[in-house]
DNA sequence: CTAGCATTCAAACGTTCGTTTGAACCGGAT
DNA sequence: ATCCGGTTCAAACGAACGTTTGAATGCTAG
């Protein structure tokens, strides 16, 4: 009954998921029609439709496909961690969360660096209905990690705490999604770009640094 | 000749530019029709181009309006941090940085939030072409910047600087946007959100840790 | 008062958008 | 041979898009 089923079981849908990752990246959701997307994934303009339903279940099903298992990740490591030893250092629970994302961004051939560019822009992305997807997406992950850095920081205020991981998943959106912008300061040797251990070694140092810098000024003043 | 132009002169110009700021930052630039935008603006609809030209050409001018003496800022104050000292610190040439930004944010009346949350999404905006725009008129301010932290930090190689100023632009990005992606982590007082002094504290604090971590793994790899 | 100019306005332009439709197609089961 | 569910296809739908047009309007200068 489903000798069909083995070989191109849903060839139309992954041909036009991974388009639209690449579309999706150069060209945004909006920027996106279903015309360009068909024609470069070479299937019918109505296919979109008939698979998905419509551009935004897309969009869903596009995030879901890399986000799902990439989080399920980020917990397994943190996991790993916490099993293996009973205090892990911020830096490692920072390595834990991390490693996943550039570990996609490494693997060129599939698409997934075109995923971690999309999914950095669309930390940012003006559409309500995008980023309320991506946050419930994200939200078990982020609170498993907030209460392991609450127990390798307990002397941070909460608050300051927060605040911290606020800019740390900044730097790294912005990273993943390296856009062209990054020829702003320019300089650095273009097949670095995305050797994903360097850049782990890179991102590693400057968060471990920023999230254990000296409370200073900011403890008296939040108080 | 000009008695009308002492008042209300270009009044429909800084009203479209307003209305253009808040829109886009809500919706996105694509996401925004010009229907829309006049209607918010309370103009006609063809004022956009009779005053601007085109679309493309309204998002330019919604950018040159603020990010110009932005920037100036921003070199102001460089030179002002020079002429006081030697050799000023790091953290010292981040807070220059900062600052402007920080200040517009605090003005909520004439819009510079709204601005200032737009700026943040639109390093990461997909059209290649406001990309493009946002790049140049960064690139000035850029270079100096690098100089000055170049000349602070004699002894870290040139592209681990290049990365860690990666690192901070994404973060102040990201911080700037100040999306609802925030409640992901969500626990700071919402008074707080918009408070400039604090926030400034906070991101120095972080970025300027981050800027002079040790070394360790890097140098290594990267050479 | 009137001629001239910048601005505003309602209406329409042609294009492109996401989506829908109904017929054609194709294996495998009856 | 026949039917059938799943899939593909060309064609069309109405709506919304950015832009253009030409007449109306209001102010200023002569």
């Amino acid at each position: 009954m489903n000798l069909r089923a083995v070989k191109p079981q849903h060839e139309t849908r992954t041909r036009i998921l991974d388009a639209a990752e690449e579309l999706f990246m150069q060209h945004g959701f909006e920027g996106t029609s279903m015309r360009l997307l068909t024609a470069k994934a070479g299937v019918n303009l109505a296919a979109v439709n008939y698979h998905f339903g419509s551009k935004h279940a897309l969009v869903e099903a596009v995030f879901r496909r890399r986000l799902d298992p990439m989080n399920a990740a980020r917990l397994a490591e943190l996991d790993k961690l916490e099993a293996a030893e009973r205090a892990p250092s911020p830096e490692s629970i920072i390595r834990a969360f991390i490693a996943p994302g550039l570990r996609l961004m490494e693997d060129a051939k599939s698409g997934g660096r075109n995923f971690v560019r999309l999914l950095g822009r669309t930390y940012n992305e003006p559409n309500k209905a995008v980023r309320a997807l991506i946050g419930q997406m994200y939200a078990p992950t982020m609170q498993r990690y907030k209460a392991a850095l609450e127990r390798a920081l307990p002397q941070m205020p909460r608050e300051e705490l927060v605040w911290r991981m606020h800019f740390m998943f900044g730097t790294l959106a912005y990273t993943l999604a390296a856009t062209d912008t990054v020829q702003l300061i320019a300089g650095c040797k273009p097949e670095d770009r995305y050797d994903a251990r360097l850049l782990e070694e890179r991102l590693a140092a400057f968060l471990a640094a920023g999230l254990n810098a000296p409370l200073k000024n900011v403890i008296r003043k939040a108080a």
